[in-house]
DNA sequence: TCAAAAGTGTTGCTGCTACACCCATGC
DNA sequence: GCATGGGTGTAGCAGCAACACTTTTGA
């Protein structure tokens, strides 16, 4: 194989991002209101393309710190697209990523003037190409997540009530969960430490502070680990 | 966004499949002694360029299809890997696809004119570039999998035995598990065919021959699905 | 007759589901 | 004093882990 090999397999590359963020007791996303070609006027992923000079992971890094300003946001690869025809006005593959971000920490200039805007995964606009494809995929993945590692922390801030987190999980499951049993659940992993501290913004009485105990939560994978077992925690 | 800018994000884009087999009672990946640069003389993942007239997904089709003979594989891509150097030859981007094979099926005159040899997972030579964790991901990803889907049956002839199945698990998940409960769990699932025909290949005694029942498992799942539950398998 | 693998049941325990009421507070 | 959300306990049941012996057959 020569180098002309090489050059006949190219393809532009591109990254897309679903940017999950946890607000008003739903789950969102970010899109793009478009104002550049093509599909000028339409809803979109934020993404763009992969530069020659750097890793493909960095890429949605670079990206989501232009859109948000914020820099370790978590990431994960959903997966590739690349039908022949996905982009119609030329052969693009792109690597879908799922960001989980804190909705309070993002730069509110930044997203505006990209025109972006928040919308509740239950009702969300039309999307271009295969973006619709690419939510739906990230949904799914996050969905199966969620069962198996603490990402949803990604989306709360670092102190939280349990009200809160179990809002979370219902909102990703879209399912409505026993207060009294959830809380026993997750209580009884012992990856949460309970604060003296309560939040007051949701009610009256207040709730009391939970953070995540990652030593805990690492000591307890490890374990099931050893023991070959599939550790779910709601 | 004009053509320039397409062009000027072009990368060499290339698959690589992870192409699992069970015999010997191992979980086995085939592996490429190349004959050819770079790194000629090493081992590799079966893999090649992306054709510029083809879907991505069909890569791995057409280039196992080249390996084996066989068509209608079961695929699953494992993530894409576009770290800088990881081909220090030239700027790949690579996407990785799992692959689950019946040993029996192949051609074997195609895979020894490709310089193919099946390696247990647990003691495999070493792989050029980065595709030992290309391997490692692949597992990983079967690992979890298996124990949500029921694609161990894509390495299993169509009828097989209980004790096959378990050792298979008993391969994939690197841990013996107790047949008495092994056996009461996966008949309580419902999603096996008992058979009338005995196998007697293993043991004097022989052995009752299942059939996986696709129908049964799609009802199970839709179940589980609509009670938002996580279905698991083994 | 023996070696080698197939097949079978029970007990105890853990952890889940389902379910209804009191508490604290701000207004 | 009342409305709002936070917080708690129990009983019944299901499903899991742990465990040892009998059966069948070919050589």
């Amino acid at each position: 194989m020569g180098k002309q090999d090489y050059e006949a397999h190219q393809f532009t590359l591109a990254v897309d991002c679903i940017i999950f963020g946890f607000s008003a007791n739903e789950l969102n996303i970010l899109l793009i209101h478009r104002g550049f070609a093509p599909e000028e006027g339409k809803w979109s992923l934020m993404g763009g393309f992969v530069n020659p000079d750097e890793d493909l992971d960095q890429a949605p890094v670079r990206i989501l710190h232009e859109l948000t300003g914020l820099n370790e946001i978590y990431l994960e690869q959903v997966t590739a697209f690349g039908k022949k025809h996905r982009d119609p006005g030329a052969r693009v593959i792109s690597v879908a990523y799922s960001a989980l971000i804190r909705t309070e920490d993002y730069d509110i200039e930044l997203i505006k003037k990209h025109n972006a805007h928040w919308f509740p995964i239950s009702n969300y606009p039309d999307l271009i190409f295969d973006h619709k494809e690419m939510v739906q995929a990230a949904i799914s993945q996050i969905r199966v997540r969620a069962r198996l590692r603490p990402i949803g922390f990604n989306l709360l801030t670092p102190k939280f009530t349990l009200p809160q987190l179990q809002s979370l999980y219902e909102s990703i499951y879209d399912h409505k969960l026993d207060d009294r049993n959830f809380r026993r659940r997750i209580q009884s992993l012992g990856i949460l430490q309970k604060l003296e501290e309560k939040f007051k913004g949701d009610s009256k009485k207040g709730a009391f502070l939970f953070k995540f105990d990652k030593e805990a939560y690492d000591r307890l994978l490890k374990e099931s680990e050893e023991m070959t077992t599939l550790l779910t925690l709601f």
